[in-house]
DNA sequence: CCTACTTTTGAAAGCCCTTCCATAGAACTC
DNA sequence: GAGTTCTATGGAAGGGCTTTCAAAAGTAGG
């Protein structure tokens, strides 16, 4: 059927030992007997097989990766940089999306099975509590990416300072009246959002009402989504509180929801309104959007070299980094020219 | 080290043999075995060994895409279908983002390494040649969505069903002087979309200047971009040719760049250029763009479905599906309500 | 030219499973 | 109860590779 290495052995009158050794670059095979091998291997146009290889190897040249569903275009980007980096390495890349907890549960008993894949990568998903003591045990090599557990190699975002760079843009503008829409807190990033937004007003000595922060009670994706935004920015105009002049917004993705929101009431972005959301994904720029822009790329790439770093040294101590997000000024905030976005 | 059914079968008393019958619910075990077996396997915390699953059974319950790099939006949308389809029975993908035709190649030659996955499928990009007629006399089971071949099954979009619908549109509008500007030719969707609204102008008695249509030459993405809508507007107007007061644009992704061109030159959208284009990726909503909408998380499900039947009906006669875009009229077409979006 | 190493090589063992084959025992038949 | 047919079971073979081990061949030293 398809050609073995026992063909190649026949055909150039070699053990298969030797027809390893070629295939596998390792030491001591005379130039001449490589030689022949590797003709015969290449007439014969051989593959080798991977299972077969990851089988007798113990290695399986392959990542997973589980992610909250596609959707997201953050994870998109990250997704590229993991992507990239792994092809030039010669992995294989193999993506779960996740929908809920129960399913990253799943998915990670999934990976486990032992040789599926050398390793995992955890996108924004809590990592259950129940994997933890045995990961850590087994050494199973598992990064986090923007999540965090201090048992595990993780890449984050400075969720903190980035959230207090936006505040302090916005405040810098000289809004004082200002709101925030976020999405669902039972994800850490919203939390932190939250947390320092509140205390970067409170350190300027700005107080606003309660009424002007709307958390998300969504589940799909944590609220980090149009709809969100949407329903967010309406919830908040339903309350009748005398509306802010410039709002915070959890991530770009809410902030076009928060956008068409505002729209439906004429309500202009800057003149009346000015907004500053997170992440900086490419659909930011389409709608002008100033936000914190995450070096998602960067990010993904990073993750890919930290997991291969694990996996050869499965005793290196864990180690957490954080990317800092920068502020992109674009037209929502009012800070450079004219927005491009509002009903006249 | 890791628990195999050796270990099951000492442990429960029986032969290696009898385990991989319960664990496979295979016939003949009786039940006082099996749930000794079943008992025991729990207890140990057993995991079947993929690799060894997949040499022996020669099957490894995993699929492979490749697919033009992430970036466009399509995919993620066809992908998020595939990824639940599969999700669904217990399959995994293997993502190969390719970003030029030799990268197709490279896949393809790792994809085939025998065993390392059950099919292929491949999105949006020309099958190589040099591949055609091994995978045809091996029957690599390889499916093709937007994109053809006469030997292998496909799913396609009807682009030219579409094009007709969506200039049929403009000229029901009263539109005479009509522009395009397109994708690049050397994608044959941007080919077929030319070649209908030409077809269909040409059927109603209207003639336009060639200069009216801009073709891009873009490499990446084929011209399907952002920034290639942009420029294709630019140069246009470029042209000093009388702007048509309609365009047919050949993705949502270049009319979010044609949009903003128009934006620069203070021409309004739809009062003064209607704008109808392709793919109702997730996008288009935020841009309140009229569109030909191609079903892409149905394309998704049907590809993986297609790819099952093959894998498991080998000699089946190759079958090409076709899907009809649909016309979702919103505000760029000037059909509806007043467009959200122009400038004052 | 013989001994003592070193390098090269072939082949067996092992990775973990599924499947096939042969056997033992149970269930039936007459 | 002897003969026949089934069913349940154990275990070997096989899938394609890497790696280890021992033997063969080559090299160097005296």
């Amino acid at each position: 059927m398809s050609v073995t290495i026992y063909d190649i052995a026949r055909e150039a009158n070699v053990g298969i030992g030797t027809v390893s050794r070629v295939l596998n670059n390792s030491a001591n095979v005379t130039t001449e007997t490589r030689e022949r091998v590797i003709t015969v291997a290449r007439k014969l146009n051989y593959q080798p097989h991977a299972f077969a290889q990851a089988l007798a190897r113990k290695r399986s040249n392959t990542l997973s990766a589980i992610i909250p569903f596609f959707t997201n275009y953050f994870f998109i980007e990250v997704l590229q940089g993991v992507q990239e980096t792994l092809s030039t390495l010669g992995y294989d890349l193999i993506i779960h999306g996740a929908n809920n907890q129960q399913q990253v549960g799943e998915y990670l008993q999934r990976s486990m099975r032992k040789g599926r894949v050398d390793g995992t990568l955890l996108f924004s998903l809590e990592l259950p509590e129940n994997f933890v003591a045995e990961f850590a045990q087994k050494k199973v090599p598992l990064v986090l990416v923007d999540t965090f557990h201090p048992q595990f190699d993780s890449i984050r975002v400075d969720n903190a300072g980035g959230a207090t760079i936006a505040t302090e843009h916005l405040l810098s503008l000289g809004h004082r009246n200002i709101g925030m829409i976020n999405a669902n807190l039972q994800s850490a990033p919203a939390r932190e959002r939250l947390a320092s937004f509140r205390q970067t007003l409170q350190q300027a000595g700005v107080t606003i009402p309660e009424g002007n922060i709307v958390n998300s009670d969504e589940q799909k994706n944590d609220g980090f989504s149009r709809e969100s935004g949407f329903r967010g920015m309406m919830e908040f105009l339903g309350r009748g509180l005398p509306v802010p002049t410039a709002f915070f917004v959890s991530s770009d993705i809410q902030a076009i929801g928060v956008l068409a929101a505002l729209r439906e009431r004429n309500i202009r972005v800057p003149e009346d309104v000015a907004i500053v959301s997170f992440d900086d994904v490419e659909l930011a720029k389409n709608f002008d959007l100033t936000t914190m822009r995450q070096p998602m790329f960067k990010m993904g790439e990073l993750a890919v070299k930290k997991m291969i770093e694990r996996i050869e040294h499965p005793d290196a101590p864990v180690s957490s980094v954080s990317f800092k997000p920068g502020l992109v000024i674009r037209a929502s905030c009012g800070a450079n020219k004219q927005y491009v976005f509002h009903e006249q």
